[in-house]
Formats: C-alpha cells, sequence, structure tokens
DNA sequence: CGCCAATGGACTGATTCTGGTCCATTGGAC
DNA sequence: GTCCAATGGACCAGAATCAGTCCATTGGCG
C-alpha cells in the first residue's frame, strides 16, 4: 500500500529473516540431537556423567518426560547407559568413529547450502568473540581457564583432538560473556562438527594449528584484540580452506 | 571420572552454553512476538499486508490453528486487523506509540543483565556482517538494494527513522548471504528495540549517525573491509553509550 | 452475471508435550 | 544395620499443538 514498488527490490521477500522457524520439528529429536552434540564437541567425554535427569530436563526447557524419551533413544544407541540409585545417573559411552570420507560428502550433502551459510557465520562470530575476550579485564580463573584448555588441546591424544579443539573455541567463547554469543558458536559449531570429524588430521595441520591457538591465547591475555582478530581469522579460514578442499 | 578437579574451574557448570532451551515455552507467543517486532522494526508499515496465514504459518514453523490465534490476539490488541475475501488479508494497523523515559527503563528492566549481553553480541554480529559484505562481489542489484535503504533512512521522517534505520542495518545483514546471520542479526535488534524506540531522537545524534551510515555504504560498495567494520563499531559504541547513559 | 481463485474462519481427531505423582534402586552416613 | 538422599523408571490426566477438511467472503475476469 504504502511502497509497493519496493517490494521488487527485496532479497527475499518480507520478513525474510525474521519469519524463521519459531521452534525445530520435535523436542524429543532437538534434545537428541543437543546431547549428542554435547558429547561429540567433547564437553562430556567417556565415562563422564550427564546432569541428573530433572536438572537436564529444566536446562533445555523440556518435561522430564520428553527428555526420558531421548535418552531412551541414546542409551539403544549404544551413546550412554544409566545406573540408578544414588551417585548413580547417566554416563557417556560413546566413542568416536574414525575418520571417513565418504561420511563426509554425506556430512557435505546433509549442509548443502547452509555449509557457506555456516562457515560464514562461524567467521564472523568466532572471530567477534576473539575481540571481545581481548577486549576484556579477564580475572585469573578465567586466564587459568583458557589456559588450561590450551594444555589439554596441546596434550590432546588424535581420537580426542577435535573434541578438545572444540573445547578450546567454547572457552573463548564463555570469555566474552556474552551466553547469546557462546550460545551461538557453540550451536555452530554443532552444525559443522560432523563435517571437521570426517577430515583426516594430517601432522602439519595440526602443527600449523597449534601454532595458532598459541597465538589466540597470547593475543587475548595480553589484550591485543586486533591480533586476536586477526590470527582467529586466519585459523577458520584454513579449516574452512581444508573442508572445501576435501568437499570440491 | 577423568578430570574431577576440571570442573570447579569451569565458568557455570558443563554445558552451560550447549544445554540452554530447546525451544521457547510457548509457540503461539513467540508467534506474536515475532510478528510485533517485525511490524516494530519497520518490515511491515502501518497499512501493509502481512503474507497470507498459509505462507505465515509454513515460514514459522507452527500449524495455522496457533497463527491464528496469535493474530487473534493482535488483533484484539488493536495491532493488525484482517479481511476476508481474494485481496484480503491481514493489515497492519499498528502505529508507533512517543519515546517515553519510564518506558526505557521499564524495557531495560525487563532485559535485565541481558542488556550487555545482547550489546554485546549486537556488537559482534554487526561489525562482523558489515565486514562480509564488504568482502563480497555484490551485484548490481544488491547494491541499489542497499542504496535504497540508505536513501529511505535518510528521508524518513521522525517517526519512522527507527523503523527505517533497522531496515538499513538489516539490509547489510542480508548482503553478507548467510541466512544464520542475519537471522541472529534481526533477533537481536528485536530485543534490544523496545529500547531503542524509548530513546528521545537528538537532531545531533542523528546528524552523527547519518554520517556514518554513509560512511559504512560507501565502505561496503569499495569493498573496504577494514573501514565498513571500523565505522559500525564506532556507529553502534555510540548507540549503546547513549543507552548506558540514560540508563545510568 | 456467474465463475473462480485467494483469502480468512471454524471445527475435529490425532499426536506431542507437560506437570505431577509415586515407585525402585543404590551407596554413603550415622 | 538402618536410614536417607539422590537418582533413574514408570504412569497418567490434561494442555498445547498439529494436520486436515470444509465453509464464508470477496473482488476481478471472462
Amino acid at each position: 500500500m504504502d511502497e509497493p514498488a519496493e517490494q521488487d527490490a527485496r532479497i527475499d521477500w518480507p520478513g525474510g529473516a525474521i519469519f524463521r522457524p519459531v521452534r525445530t520439528g520435535n523436542a524429543f529429536e532437538e534434545a537428541i540431537e543437543r546431547i549428542l552434540q554435547a558429547i561429540k564437541l567433547g564437553i562430556f567425554a567417556h565415562g563422564d556423567r550427564l546432569p541428573a535427569e530433572r536438572d537436564l530436563a529444566v536446562r533445555l526447557n523440556i518435561s522430564r518426560d520428553t527428555l526420558r524419551e531421548a535418552l531412551r533413544s541414546l542409551q539403544q544407541a549404544g551413546c550412554v547407559e544409566s545406573r540408578r540409585g544414588r551417585y548413580g545417573g547417566t554416563f557417556v559411552t560413546y566413542r568416536l568413529p574414525a575418520p571417513n570420507l565418504s561420511d563426509l560428502r554425506r556430512a557435505a550433502e546433509d549442509l548443502g547450502a547452509e555449509l557457506e551459510d555456516a562457515l560464514t557465520y562461524r567467521l564472523v562470530l568466532e572471530t567477534g568473540a576473539s575481540e571481545r575476550a581481548a577486549k576484556r579485564d579477564l580475572t585469573d580463573d578465567q586466564r587459568a581457564y583458557l589456559e588450561r584448555r590450551l594444555a589439554d588441546l596441546e596434550a590432546a591424544p588424535a581420537d580426542a583432538y577435535r573434541q578438545c579443539d572444540s573445547r578450546f573455541h567454547l572457552a573463548i567463547a564463555e570469555l566474552t560473556g556474552s551466553n547469546s554469543l557462546a550460545g551461538s558458536i557453540a550451536e555452530t559449531r554443532m552444525r559443522l562438527n560432523d563435517l571437521l570429524n570426517a577430515i583426516p588430521m594430517i601432522g602439519r595441520n595440526i602443527e600449523h594449528a597449534s601454532h595458532q591457538h598459541q597465538a589466540i591465547v597470547r593475543a587475548i591475555l595480553t589484550q591485543d584484540a586486533e591480533a586476536a582478530r586477526r590470527v582467529t581469522e586466519e585459523h577458520l579460514e584454513a579449516t574452512a580452506a581444508l573442508l572445501r578442499g576435501f568437499l570440491g
């Protein structure tokens, strides 16, 4: 009514970015995905105990019944196992499968056009997070936490490398103090995680990445925001290039 | 079991960023919020027609029944009105209320600790978006789209300024080509929108912002990514400072 | 004028999710 | 040895949501 001609100039149609899904299709499938990704991201290692059902249900904002349904599926898939009684709980039994190129291609197809979307999004989020983290005055605990994550990553055996890598980068996200930012970074890592897990790890790449990780930590701890941003960008672009290389 | 001592060093507790709510409490309330914010953001002006119920329901991934419940609420609140028949639809009748300082404080209290979270998140997202947009090779249509948004903003009457401002910044987000990024920016704008709407508009600020908007567009169109990032950061920090000033 | 397509309006049965309650099991504390 | 608190296990009534169907209204087109 006001400016009908404008409609033509719009990228897709009114509200393109606003009118996206209010919720994902299914609460219990989403819960499965979250838990599984938390495990794949290395937040819970083999043998770790997940939070109690009652707590986890509150965190995920779903009913305990729905959560239990999800846990039952994970149990049947052999990813977790439950023990009753005090000091019982649900324990992680999942182990990372070996990287596999056909898995990579399949995972890439699942993502489809979302791949570039996710890579761009990740770049923006993580470079921004590094910069923000470098600009904050960190407490000694926070500094120690970051260095611990880096040390864990440096010492990680090959089969735990990617998980430690995720925990390292999530630690940086947490240091920004923005829950929204940390949440989005975690979510985007999840989206890309299957792909990253499927990339064979080459010594030369790991060594290169290791230098970059150290440089990022150094930049954050010395509050050199510009360097933190730049090195993070290089680091992520290297991974993205590797990924595109294996796919193209 | 693996490293119990580590738990102490964690920022909050395992999975802090991962185990966030799977879904917001309520589909129809969420739908109301989305539509209302789309209107407040200026995506639909007074008199505009919203997408047809059947389309909108698909976009929001909710059933048409739930959407209709939301629209009924908006109708009762006097924000929209519906007309049947071909060339009918649901039309926006909402008008922006005048800015009001007590509204500002109330809105700020609603956000609470989320305020700094949202400001940080917005800064990361939007500076990143400007940089990415500047690094892309834009089509003529896209360049024209961006310039159109800027021109609209420059010409905007006071009561439509904030809406045009949102549309301008959302346009930049769309130019990144990352739907996730554009979606997050829209969402964060929504979270802050009530606050921004409540800030009285001062001529000097508008003039300053206008220069920055022009500089951002110039930087994007000349593919000067570094400048795009820097000016966007200055621009957002100015708004944030203004906001903190009114609140502190 | 009559048809038709696009739209909002309304109903219904099935499905999912919730919130609550109670039970079963376990290992430590006393 | 007994008790107890924390945990998983199970069930249910009701609410929310969905998918599908059909109706009512409207304005343009032939």
